[in-house]
DNA sequence: TCAATCGTTCGGCCACGACCGAAGTATCAT
DNA sequence: ATGATACTTCGGTCGTGGCCGAACGATTGA
């Protein structure tokens, strides 16, 4: 394969209006999910699936799958750096990666939303971290972690309800979860799903109707410093 | 939505294998008629010229009459850059077998060549590493370098023209650029520009013709030893 | 176990665009 | 003038590839 072949089918990977359209919400330098992406660019699973597959095995991105979902994101900067100049002959710029309009229209849900039953964003990355730094949570595995004793204890004071999270057998219990705004995993599974409750319960915070945007309350941003050193 | 639509279209222009035959020859710089793309490309003149109508029309090349010939030059360093980063990623893609093939195939491309009117491959990148190191050229931004007084005096001595590089203000002066061969940034921008014409005038270099292959003369080998330290 | 959700593979339809032959317009040479 | 060269426009063929419906596989939660 010459050169000049290369050239061209990395560009007419490009040059489909559909993959580029994926392409352009990827450059936000954040994973997405397939049916987001097909959203996106307004075709069916079916049709985004095939091309994210002739894009992933061009090297153009890289897909990590976790649970249900197949996040789908850059293969690398120079990607970005080929679709950036691409973009600058149209003579529109590209968006810089902090300055998506998706990114600044919903500056809440990237501070604190839930993700299926449990925290995501700012706040979820800052409750998983202090976990970890303080020694309550280790990792098991490549996508789980476990509670530690000093964990168990932790939990046992903050009012989570671990009897019922352990019960749950069918369901993992510390799972990992990949955050899209944070670009970190967070805790998810029966545990996340506890603490999430708690937070709910004891007035820490509340959901906004009709949206996964979840408002942090003063007594909530309190509890965050006090039991977790964390500030959000 | 419109920067997206103008992505798909800018990139399915490169992606055609004729119209990519036909750029990756003015990547030399230099104008070629019509002719003589339909014959790199491999396909009938009046097949060319339908191509070649549609990149003037998008601003990719530039036109210009003269007697019955009509030549044909790439209208922009900034389209020279965008097509020297997709060959970037294209670099990167292929299997390592298959990779190393071809590049076996194009050894005289890969070690001298000129993307656009500057010198890229292993002697592109001998210059700027020896510029460098020798504290002749300094950051400047992400994508820039500087000349440092140090620098300016050695390209006085070199003979390379500053004034006129300096005097293009509508271009950047001392220009990063990926080298898709070597995977590292060389100079490029006026200032790349003014050094590779030293190259040519000097008799250091000379560009073989249809092709963006430069060879690298006696004298210029010489030159790169006793002025720029280097050995390729 | 069952149901729901997310993603993929398969098969067939169909449009876009690359291609060439033929013909037309300039320009140059003799 | 006539012919030759360089390039373009027009008309029609045809293959590649994007698209969706249907069915299947995988993971999760009840």
């Amino acid at each position: 394969m010459t050169t000049v072949n290369a050239l061209s089918e990395i560009a007419a990977l490009m040059g489909d209006p559909a993959r580029a359209s994926m392409l352009s919400l990827l450059m936000d330098g954040r994973a997405h999910t397939a049916s987001d992406l097909a959203h996106t660019a307004g075709i069916t699973a079916q049709t985004a699936s095939g091309h994210l597959a002739r894009m992933v095995e061009a090297n153009l991105l890289a897909a990590r799958a976790q649970g249900r979902n197949r996040f789908y994101r850059l293969a690398s900067p120079e990607v970005a750096h080929a679709i950036e100049s691409l973009m600058a002959l149209a003579g529109t710029r590209a968006a810089p990666a902090s300055k998506s309009a998706a990114w600044r229209r919903d500056p809440d849900l990237r501070f604190c939303r839930t993700c299926y039953d449990h925290l995501a964003g700012q706040v979820g990355i800052a409750v998983t971290d202090s976990l970890t730094r303080q020694g309550h949570l280790e990792p098991k595995g490549p996508r789980d972690w476990q509670l530690t004793p000093s964990g168990e204890l932790f939990c046992d004071r903050l009012g989570v309800d671990l009897g019922t999270a352990r019960h749950a057998s069918t369901r993992h219990f510390a799972r990992q979860c990949l955050d899209w705004s944070e670009r970190r995993p967070h805790i998810s599974g029966a545990l996340g799903a506890a603490i999430a409750d708690t937070f709910f319960k004891r007035g820490w915070a509340e959901r906004l109707r009709r949206s996964r945007t979840v408002r942090l309350t003063d007594s909530g941003r309190r509890a965050l410093g006090s039991h977790f050193g964390a500030t959000v």
